[in-house]
DNA sequence: CATGAATGAGCGTTCATTCAT
DNA sequence: AATGAATGAACGCTCATTCAT
């Protein structure tokens, strides 16, 4: 049997990604997680409390992931791809934590604070990833900083679509393919 | 002197673009419009009608903005570019009704509808756009539908990044560069 | 007809006076005021607000009272006497404000606010009034502040007599007589 | 070591004296006396019976405090100075519970059921310690209950100003002072 | 056109009390 | 004896909306 405070977080995580924090009442929450308004403060100190836990627990297993990333990836060809393929599958995974954050960050500070981190992550990331791929020279020459930063606004905007516009074809391998053409050495 | 209605509209939209729809109260927005609480109520039918009204102007802005992209740019070359460029600078001008659809298309209806038509014209007019560079033998041949769906993509994360990471260094001329050699042709 | 504003303060100064103001709940002040309770917020910030209305005006009542008893008072003999029983008749004009200090000074920060206030002012009196019956000679040589501390005291026990033991035998009469054999001069 | 029971009247007792009664929650006074809120329960049947116990408790020690003076005191001399300052003495030893007392017979039945015994149990001792004197021929003739009472209430005035504002000068003696001269004899 | 007082449903949160273990 | 998770009623407060003037 599943703990309470897990329970509410997971319903709290499928509510909020979908009809969003304002809109998740703590009323709705305790009758949909089955248990008493008043047993949500045993467990979480406020409302934000659970929303700050689910995006600390998303922070904590993107860090995870990038690391596990870097690790993997030593001495690789073909990095700049892996970079865009381990995230499409990241997101495929906490789809939930991820529609939180990507349709809050707007305007609630944790939201906020969560994305920099992600994004500061993942920029630095494909930096790192444009440099060795450029020492391997199976890209061309670029700079890796402001091409990262391209990188990464077409994830995040990847994402977006796929999220909220699911009924869209795929176009991962597409952008993939875009992005070989822009960075690949001219022979 | 300025309309009552548009007083309305335009402390609305400052206020919503800052601190989002809920946020913005009736109240706190009446004061800052110098009117009474319920002068709001003799021009609009709710306060979502507001963020309504708001949203179907800058849908109409966007609508006359692509008109007049696709009557100008008849023949001349290099329209890739041209797409990106002209969004950019629509954007800017149009910074705060941007700001609150990107905050709000996951969440509030009105926003979201208005979200699909600005994403659907941008789709389509980029499409168009390969479809004539491709026949004007400027770009590689590539799929016309799925790459202006990866220009959109790439779009619109550059926005976010733009509205709510300002002070990143501007990579619009970057994302251009890259765009341009991953459709460039190859001789 | 009587004020919005005016008759809230009106039932919430009887129940706070009744039952304190932890018992004094929103929604029962609103009924018994004939309001609804979100109404209560259109004339004062917060419950707080309530209570801190009441304990000014009786501030500012109590601080007239004062400045007319010194203007009435110079040059006339027996003001010991004046003293005391003046602020019986304050008392009796201001039960309900005077309870609610009386009742609360020991656990709400603006009641004691009050109260330091009103104790500052009643022993600044009653010091002036002993200084000045001195020098006429009516009373004999002691310390002025303390004795007038020693009154203070004595009127605030029998303020709390009065108010909390109303079915006892008023013993105004009797503490007058008792202070003026305390401190009268000795031939 | 000790009683739990105990531990928890310990607690309670400072943490009433200190925040009052309504901010004296079960959750706080729990992790104080390093319990579980379940275990007061076991203890008492209700947070009000911790109150009840607390002021029965002192209220005992009253009792016996009275009887004690009355056999150590019989036909010794100055007595009415021995019923402040026997009082007085008392208050010190007892300065938390008296707090409790103080600061909610206004407003707490139990607090209020105690205070009217302490009362009339310091009247009816001040009313023979007064009718003593008198025969003993060291006051002057009064009328014993009604200054019995003003004695009262100027001991219940001193121990507010002692209680709740202790940076003031000990005016205990002064006030011993004035009722010797108030009830002397004049020859 | 405009006001602003009034509404009332709903919000997040607290807390004394219960009970299975 | 003790635990601590769960309860649920009540709390202070917010806010979009209404309506008599």
């Amino acid at each position: 049997m599943m703990k309470t405070k897990d329970r509410i977080l997971d319903v709290a995580r499928k509510m909020i990604a979908e009809v969003g924090f304002h809109s998740t009442t703590t009323a709705l929450l305790a009758q949909k997680a089955g248990i008493s308004e008043g047993t949500i403060y045993r467990h979480f100190a406020s409302k934000d409390d659970i929303l700050v836990t689910i995006l600390d627990e998303l922070d904590e297993r993107y860090s995870e992931f990038i690391t596990q990333l870097k690790t993997e990836g030593d001495g690789h060809p073909g990095t700049i791809e892996r970079v865009l393929e381990a995230n499409f599958k990241f997101v495929a995974e906490h789809l939930e934590g991820i529609k939180i954050v990507l349709s809050s960050f707007a305007l609630l500070p944790p939201s906020r604070r969560s994305m920099n981190s992600v994004i500061d992550r993942m920029r630095t990331f494909a930096a790192e990833s444009i440099v060795r791929s450029m020492e391997l020279g199976v890209i061309r020459q670029v700079d890796p900083e402001r091409t990262a930063m391209v990188l990464v606004a077409l994830l995040l905007g990847l994402l977006e679509l796929r999220l909220y516009w699911p009924e869209n074809t795929d176009i991962n391998a597409e952008a993939v393919a875009f992005c070989r053409q822009a960075l690949v050495k001219i022979q």
